[in-house]
DNA sequence: ACTATTTCCTGGATGC
DNA sequence: TGCATCCAGGAAATAG
């Protein structure tokens, strides 16, 4: 489940993969969930176009494009279980494969996703914007402003893409932990000074998680086919009925907003 | 303007 | 072993 450092070590391993690249053609499945934008849009925005720049904007990954001075831009969100593979051509095609970028270098990028909640679309020049700020640009002030007056359970607020881009399940039951703040506590309950360690925890995670290539659970691997290690780190995620790292008490889930929440009813308030 | 709930989708795990 | 059922969850749609 691709969330904010999931996504950016995938656009980082992509980066170095195919940048400079040039898709030569295209081709896009029939299914037709994956696709955000027309299939004949895309195939005729990605085909002949230089990739440029490959960045991460919330949870979604940008490829910036040039044909002829003319700037667009490709933009993958991975959803559950959408995978980005640079690969030979002689490479066997995965089951759901629902697109095919072949590149002037001999490879292919394909767009793999059994679960088709990964969306595909294009854009022109650099029109993209994700709603949200990023959480690891955000300032103290702006971030405890996002939650003012708002009655949603904290850990709804923490999902709400709107509001901050790029964190999910995991990193905001995590983020919460290291907070000392209960997923159901009404945002607008939470004092200056709870709201400014959360920002200092959201941070924290994001930054360590990027650090170890993010979080493998289910199947998620890289742009290179490897696995992360931030799942060793989760203090309560995944772990009902384990004992608290920090007071042995064990982790309890509850249900938010159809989410599965895991917090210690010791530590956190 | 907010908030809460439902829906989409498949594979792996579980239960009988 | 086989078959049915449940669960994972991001974001859009729907309802209140």
């Amino acid at each position: 489940m691709p969330e904010l450092p999931e996504v950016e070590t995938i656009a980082r391993g992509l980066a170095k993969r195919v940048t400079g690249d040039i898709i030569e053609s295209v081709w896009i499945g029939r299914k037709k969930e994956p696709l955000k934008s027309p299939a004949a849009q895309i195939a005729s925005t990605l085909e002949q176009s230089r990739i440029g720049h490959v960045h991460r904007m919330g949870k979604h990954i940008i490829f910036d494009l040039d044909r002829q001075k003319k700037e667009s831009q490709w933009i993958v969100h991975l959803g559950m279980t959408g995978r980005l593979q640079v690969c030979d051509p002689q490479t066997e095609i995965a089951k759901h494969t629902h697109a095919i970028l072949r590149l002037s270098s001999g490879r292919e990028l394909r767009f793999v996703d059994p679960r088709r909640f990964g969306r595909l679309s294009v854009a022109p020049a650099a029109k993209f914007d994700a709603a949200g700020i990023e959480p690891l640009e955000i300032d103290g002030d702006r971030f405890i402003a996002l939650f003012r007056g708002r009655k949603t359970p904290i850990k709804s607020a923490l999902l709400n893409q709107k509001l901050l881009r790029g964190v999910g399940n995991i990193y905001a039951d995590e983020s919460l932990f290291r907070a000392g703040i209960r997923p159901r506590r009404r945002a607008a309950t939470i004092t200056r000074d709870q709201l400014a360690r959360l920002h200092a925890a959201v941070k924290e995670v994001l930054k360590e998680a990027i650090a170890l290539g993010g979080s493998s659970v289910s199947d998620y691997v890289n742009a290179d086919g490897e696995e992360g290690f931030f799942q060793l780190q989760h203090r309560v995620y995944a772990r009902e009925g384990e004992p608290c790292l920090v007071c042995k008490t064990p982790i309890e889930r509850v249900v938010i907003a159809g989410r599965s929440s895991h917090y210690c009813p010791r530590c956190q308030k």
